[in-house]
DNA sequence: ACCAGTCTTCTACAAGTCGTAGAAGTTTTG
DNA sequence: CAAAACTTCTACGACTTGTAGAAGACTGGT
């Protein structure tokens, strides 16, 4: 449900509704409102969505795009590990050769920030 | 709970049990035998453990190293974003200076190796 | 100022997970 | 064979998730 996000920013319930029912093509799912609301209240509580009450009809918006979101994870996820380079490697080993490329390429770009 | 595997491999569920009473220090936990047996059922149910049923009792042992597990699921994170790179990106933007180092290396030792 | 339509909050339920463990059935051992 | 050891079945409470109705709050038109 979360990942619904991506979208764009800053939308109502109604609107994400909506989007949530074109989105599901084969349309089986058709959410009521209250549905979509109680979901966006309890990612506001656990800090994924941010909303702005002040305009009525309250506006939600997220608060990690969906590749910070994910990146989030795999933080937290090597986080648990006890043995963090020993994880970093498994991973680094298991990756796609055109991955390892990209990662290449992402730490020269990051060493050449700083 | 899952975590209590690291060990080293093949226990049968009193071992367990028994590793679990020492490991947790302050003791306040002391799993009765049938709580270890239902927990490791259920995770070789779901494949994260596997059991050797032709000796009596019975021995257990993790499928993969807390270091592979770690790495599945960051793999699984990553699968689940439809940005791999973006999320890619934003992972190694927030890794620690030593991280990207250790990264550096294995990726260097990656293409080293093949 | 009032009311109807709109929007949000409260409450609730089914399904599923997780930690926990007793009861009952199975197997091994003396 | 009976006692001891071991495994499976069943169960319960606390949570989470998807779902949504009922009821309360707000706003615009008259």
């Amino acid at each position: 449900m979360e990942e619904l996000w991506t979208s764009d920013a800053a939308l109502t319930a109604n609107e994400l509704r909506d989007r949530l029912i074109l989105a599901d093509a084969d349309s089986a799912r058709t959410p009521a409102t209250t549905t979509v609301l109680t979901v966006l209240s309890r990612l506001e509580r656990k800090g994924f969505v941010s909303r702005t009450r002040d305009v009525r009809p309250h506006r939600y918006r997220a608060l990690l795009s969906r590749a910070e979101h994910t990146a989030e994870l795999m933080h937290e996820v090597l986080d648990a590990s006890h043995d963090r380079t020993g994880a970093l490697a498994r991973f680094v080993g298991t990756v796609t050769p055109g991955e390892a490329q990209t990662l290449r390429r992402l730490l020269d770009e990051l060493s050449a920030r700083r």
